[in-house]
DNA sequence: CAGACTCCCGGAAACGTTTACAGCTATCGG
DNA sequence: CCGATAGCTGTAAACGTTTCCGGGAGTCTG
């Protein structure tokens, strides 16, 4: 008896021995009643009868080191007040639900050392995957998600060659998009109000405005490029600073908060929207719905890219040994009331003000 | 040599065992230089190689079950689309970050079943501790809160007595100072927007609106009454409903979401907001600084709530033994230009639909 | 009625880590 | 020069679970 295993742990929690004990069976049958594979009748009574006796809940850490999984996934983004996010998180969850598992989000605020922090501790195990989208991406970074121990896929821009599964859009196209429609609209002092040039999706979208800018053989005017953050505070001020020296009549802007910001600022300035300025945002979130007048805004498909991101991990979870992949999901644009109606309106439209539809045209 | 343990695990990766193999010590050894705990400066060297060439990295998982903790706490709530858990989220988490573990969101989307079922997945053992905020309760429910394995702490209203740390408000309260406001301001046909009354704060927010009605001596309109769900869409869609049939001259709405749905819904039926109706939403999150007009909204304190939560729960961490606390916070009125100037105006204000000023007058 | 087959059970190993313990060597004080 | 002490080291147990394997009992078949 002296050397017999200890039954009752400290922590007072019962474990699978403490019910085999009471049951009278070994663990290996407590164990597999628990399961519910195999055991005869009376086994089966005397183990169910013991654990609910002893109010006995499975370590799920335990059960995790000897399964090799632990039935959760991972999301990794900068800031989840950003509603794109949420829309993404939102069409991963789904995809993620169907296989079974759970999915964890973690909001990493553009702190880098957190992200990778956040890498090497979750993807330690704790998780059977994760689903990350970095804004910045340094070469620490980088390493952090190759030789991750556990299946990473990337939403966003990243080193072209980087050896990790990548779904991935077009924001310069994105950006084209929008300027081409304000142009065919008519608009000609175009602004752009963007965020921070060290980030991916920034320096991105800038390119796309300069590119577009230049297309239309429109000479750049760098009073009307105004930088903030991709928050709408932020947003907001820039637009403020972009109208003390400018007098556009469109704005793009790289986001919808960003968008809001800039609407807001308009109007406080006493703009009209869309006579005086169009404006289109960017990500078209549910949030460009809930303006008044309703935002015109870029799609860049982010549930897409969410599905198919969580597509690309369940199946790398299922077979780790498959190359690494490259997806890419093409920006469209959702017109409505904040840009005006389309020049030639195909179909018969009420005034811009009134009751604006909740459906964009898609161009 | 036949029975020794196998050193390369199928998976491949290398555990503490190649490392220590490599380097020609024990595996307490290369565990302690691992952890940076002893070890001759060669035997550091040695193992440090060892570590390096092989790219080990620790299994957490194994590294939870031995220290009975994993440095990560989780939070559960309805719908992360709603900002005013993005602002509980940011507060929770600086606390966390502080005692340095990491958080994990899960939005449980309101599915009953999902949120138990992550309450017994994730307390048993995955996470050091939960915060919960569930706007639906069911007896299975509370029990799977009180007997979690692992600390839990609830925001939000919950039975008088369960034994479990728990942060509320006082939502009835928060929809009176609103009233209280607007029949300040001399609004007498106050409409109400409400969520499901089948939810905990939309049954507490109910009560207290035809409380303060009752208060003031107006008599009760059922026409002034809609109901729809917490979201925006619904909240517009209730709007509409309301207008169609009856003429307010204020609106309280039982979020901020709503709010914004009832604003547009005012523009787009052409009435002026505040000149026409009078705007009062709650939760007082960023959405509510973002509208134009800005919108007046009863703070119910989110980011205080969530801070405290998130104290109780490293308290109970540190300690399980104490006995469970209940904490409140008092609601707030930020009056904004949507519910326009406090009548007796005490400092010079400019027009109200001009350049609001970002900060509301608290109440 | 013997052999084959099925079902259930318990012992023990395994998942990968940390750590208590004991043994060893080298150093230091007297 | 000897005993105490400090610092390293390796063996083995532990965390709580699942699962492989061999043995025993019962049933079916020829």
């Amino acid at each position: 008896m002296g050397r017999k295993r200890l039954q009752e742990p400290a922590d007072g929690r019962p474990t699978v021995h403490t019910v085999a004990a009471r049951a009278g069976v070994s663990i290996a049958s407590a164990s597999r009643v628990l399961n519910g594979i195999g055991g005869s009748p009376e086994t089966i009574r005397k183990v169910r009868a013991a654990a609910a006796e002893v109010g006995y809940v499975p370590n799920a850490i335990a059960r995790s080191l000897q399964s090799q999984r632990t039935g959760l996934v991972a999301l990794a983004v900068e800031d989840i007040g950003n509603p794109v996010y949420v829309e993404m998180m939102r069409a991963i969850e789904a995809v993620v639900a169907s296989s079974g598992r759970q999915l964890l989000v973690h909001a990493t605020g553009g702190r880098i050392d957190n992200e990778t922090a956040l890498l090497r501790r979750l993807a330690n195990r704790y998780v059977d995957g994760m689903i990350v989208s970095p804004i910045r991406v340094t070469d620490d970074h980088l390493t952090a998600l190759v030789d991750s121990p556990v299946p990473v896929v990337v939403v966003g821009q990243l080193g072209a060659d980087a050896a990790v599964d990548n779904v991935r859009t077009d924001s310069r196209h994105g950006v084209a998009l929008a300027v081409d429609h304000l142009v065919a609209s008519g608009r000609r002092r175009i602004g752009f109000v963007n965020g921070p040039l060290d980030t991916v999706p920034g320096a991105a979208r800038d390119a796309g405005f300069r590119a577009a800018q230049a297309r239309h053989d429109i000479p750049l005017d760098e009073d009307l490029i105004e930088v903030g953050d991709f928050q709408y505070v932020a947003g907001r001020a820039a637009t403020e600073r972009l109208l003390a020296r400018a007098d556009p009549d469109a704005l793009v802007c790289a986001n919808d908060l960003i968008a809001v910001g800039a609407l807001h600022a308009l109007l406080a300035a006493g703009r009209q929207v869309p006579q005086d300025v169009a404006l289109v945002g960017m990500d078209d979130t549910e949030l460009a719905r809930m303006m008044f007048p309703q935002l015109s805004s870029v799609s860049l498909g982010s549930a897409e890219r969410g599905h198919r991101a969580a597509e690309l991990l369940l199946q790398r979870i299922a077979d780790p040994t498959l190359p690494p992949r490259r997806e890419q999901v093409p920006p469209s644009l959702a017109i409505r009331a904040s840009s005006g109606t389309p020049l030639p309106a195909p179909r018969p439209a009420g005034p811009p003000t009134t009751h604006p539809s909740s459906e964009g045209v898609t161009a």
